[in-house]
DNA sequence: TTAAAAATAGCACGACCGTTCTTTTTTGCT
DNA sequence: AGCAAAAAAGAACGGTCGTGCTATTTTTAA
C-alpha cells in the first residue's frame, strides 16, 4: 500500500515535471485559449476580464492574477494566435519543396484558415483595424507577429523566383502585396458581407497573380 | 431702432427657413461631424457619448437627446460617412465618360481617400472588423452602405466591358473582388504596418488587373 | 412681447470596467 | 502528515458607460 502510494506520487511528480506544467501554468494556458476564443469573436479591445472569468468559471481576480494587467492578457492572446497560425499555416507548407509548391501551400492554408474562421475571425485583421492608430505594446506585439508572417510569405516568393518557378523580373514585394489583398478581400466579403463563393474568388485571383508573374507550372 | 430690430429678426427667420435648419438640426449636424471624427480614430464601438460631449463642450444628456440611443448615433455616423464617401469618391467619377475612364477615376478616388485617411481610418473597413459577427441595426446600416458602393463599382466594371474597354469575357464580380483586395491591402499596410510606398503598390496592382482583363487603353 | 416649444443641462441609477488588497483554498515537496 | 508556497476567491475602489428623469435655458412663432 505504502509502496503503491509512493509510486503514484512519483508518477504524478514525473508527469508534472515532464510537462513542466504546474497547476498555475495549466490554468493560464486554458485561460489564454478561452481568451483567444473570445477575442476572435468580439475583438481584442472587447475582451474583458469579467467575461473571461465567467467563461472559465473563475473569479475575476483569479484570472487577473495570471497576467497582472489587461494588456499582458491581450499580448498573451496574440502570442497564442501566432502559435496556432504557425502550426496550421506555416509549418505544414514547409514540408513541401521550395518554390511554387510551397508558395501555393502557404496561400492555400492561409486562405482555408481565413474562410474556416468564418465564425471566429482573424486576429491579424480585426486587430489591425482596432490598433492601427493606438500605439502601445499590444499594437507592437500584433504588428510584430504580422510582419513575421508577411516576411515568410515574401521569402517564399523570392524562393519561387530563384527556383525559376516565377519570372526572373518578379517584384516579390509587389506580388506579396497583391496576395495579401486577396486574403483581405476574402475575409471582408466572406465574413462581413457573407458573400457566397468568396473562396473561389480568392482562388481564381491567386491564379491570375501566378499567371501575371509567369508561373511555369499550375496546380492540377 | 425698433425697426432695425425687427428687420434683424426677419432676416434671421428667413435665413433659418432658407436653410431649413433650426438650432437643433445645426447642432445635430455638428455632433455627427465630430462623432465621425472620433469614430474613424477609435472605431464605432469605441465611440462614447461622454467623450463626444466633451469634444462638443456639451453635456452628455444634451448630446444624447439628439439621438435617443447610442445605436442611433452610430447609424447617423455611418450615414454621414456614406455621404462624404459619395461626395469625394463616387460623384466626381460620374463626371467622366462611362467605361475605363470612369472606372479608373473610381479606383483612384477610392485609393486616394484610403491613403489620405492614413490619420483618420476608413469606417467601412474598421467597421467591418468590429461588426462582422455582431448582428443588429448598426451592422445592417454599415453593410448596406458598403454594398451600395461595391455595387456601383461592379456596375462600372460592367459598363467598361460594354464599352469594349475590357475583354468581353471579363468576370465583373471577380474583377471587383480583386480591386477590393487592393484597397484593403493598401489600407492594411499603409495604415497599420506603416509600410512605405503602399500607394504605388496599389496603383501597380490595378494596372496588373487592367492588363489581365484586357484593358484596351491605359492611362498616360 | 409673450407663451409655447425645443434644446440643453444637471443629476442619479445600475452595470460593468480594470485593479488592489486581504483572506481562504489548493497544491507541491519533504 | 504537515508546512510553505502558490493559486484562487472575495470584497471593495474609483471610473466610465448608456440611459432616464426633471429642471432650466434658449429658440421659435404669433
Amino acid at each position: 500500500m505504502n509502496h503503491t502510494g509512493s509510486m503514484n506520487k512519483d508518477a504524478d511528480k514525473s508527469l508534472s515535471k515532464q510537462r513542466l506544467l504546474h497547476k498555475g501554468q495549466q490554468t493560464k494556458s486554458a485561460i489564454v485559449e478561452a481568451a483567444l476564443g473570445l477575442a476572435t469573436q468580439i475583438g481584442l479591445e472587447g475582451l474583458s476580464i469579467g467575461a473571461l472569468a465567467e467563461v472559465m468559471k473563475m473569479s475575476k481576480s483569479g484570472v487577473f492574477a495570471h497576467f497582472g494587467s489587461r494588456e499582458e492578457l491581450q499580448i498573451s492572446v496574440i502570442r497564442e494566435y501566432h502559435h496556432q497560425f504557425e502550426q496550421e499555416v506555416f509549418f505544414p507548407a514547409m514540408n513541401l519543396p521550395r518554390g511554387l509548391p510551397r508558395l501555393q501551400a502557404l496561400f492555400n492554408n492561409w486562405m482555408l484558415r481565413t474562410s474556416a474562421e468564418i465564425d471566429s475571425g482573424c486576429l491579424y485583421i480585426s486587430g489591425a483595424a482596432e490598433f492601427d492608430d493606438r500605439p502601445g505594446p499590444v499594437r507592437d506585439a500584433l504588428a510584430s507577429s504580422v510582419k513575421t508572417w508577411l516576411t515568410a510569405l515574401h521569402r517564399s516568393v523570392l524562393q519561387a523566383r530563384d527556383e525559376k518557378h516565377l519570372a526572373q523580373d518578379t517584384d516579390a514585394t509587389q506580388m506579396s502585396f497583391e496576395i495579401h489583398g486577396l486574403i483581405l478581400a476574402l475575409h471582408y466579403e466572406a465574413r462581413f458581407l457573407k458573400t457566397a463563393k468568396s473562396l473561389n474568388r480568392a482562388k481564381q485571383g491567386f491564379e491570375h497573380i501566378l499567371l501575371r508573374y509567369g508561373a511555369t507550372t499550375l496546380k492540377d
